[in-house]
DNA sequence: TCAGGTACTTACCTCCTGGTAAGTACGGTG
DNA sequence: CACCGTACTTACCAGGAGGTAAGTACCTGA
């Protein structure tokens, strides 16, 4: 369909991971749900601001089928789905904790930009 | 020219080292510096398995761009370069390494195929 | 003299990732 | 009764990551 590939062979961990993080916007997803615990659909969408309805959706989808986020459909007037980390999710968050640190050391080193939270970009170049 | 683009602004610390990290064969050449120390191109080609010299160049120079990875050049008869890793190449090796703990565990859980160091596949699909 | 090994460079091409935009089904609201 | 908000689905398209293949310059060994 879009994405869908791999899921081993395997060169090594590292690999196996990326299979699984990789993607412009996985790893945002992780960090958002990590923090609210449990996430709407339209309140990920408004939490990472750039995203596409398809991306978020198809991230989404992958990383349930890959066991790290939990999906919770309620079946009301307006429908409602809630999405949470799994077990896994939480603890491959946790694993890519030291990757958040070395980036933003990194960030600090080279004296990158840093985008706000919301749509502005703070210098022009 | 190739892959060249990015370098921020970042959206966290994780977008900024995946920045870095991101392509297909920069883990695996990290791993491999890290465990031989010091390496020769010739090396490198030979311990990643169906990596083309395009791309192992490119890597490598974007790496050296990055400051992950030392280059240095012998002035000699048959040309001879070696690879190293600097401070911040190893700095985020180790950074590196829960996630691939993660990914060899998440290989455990689902069994996948693991590629072996040198050509041959060991499952038909 | 010519193949072979070193470390690349260059050109070309394909496929995948992600973006845009529109459509769908449902009921509540003005 | 038209429109909004939910959570999607679908089709189409552009750009770039990565693959293939060939060329370069140099010296060594058969």
């Amino acid at each position: 369909m879009a994405t869908r590939a791999r899921r081993g062979p395997y060169i090594c961990g590292i690999d196996a991971a990326m299979d699984v993080v990789s993607g412009k916007w996985k790893s945002l997803i992780l960090w958002e749900l990590h923090h609210h615990g449990t996430r709407r659909f339209a309140e990920l969408r408004r939490g990472l601001p750039g995203v596409s309805e398809k991306m978020l959706i198809q991230h989404l989808r992958e990383m349930e089928e890959d066991g790290l986020v939990h999906r919770e459909v309620y079946r009301e007037v307006p429908p409602k789905v809630e999405y949470s980390l799994t077990e896994h999710g939480a603890s491959l968050n946790a694993a890519l904790a030291p990757l958040g640190e070395w980036g933003a050391d990194r960030i600090r080193r080279i004296g990158a930009d840093r985008v706000p939270v919301n749509g502005a970009v703070t210098a022009p170049r």
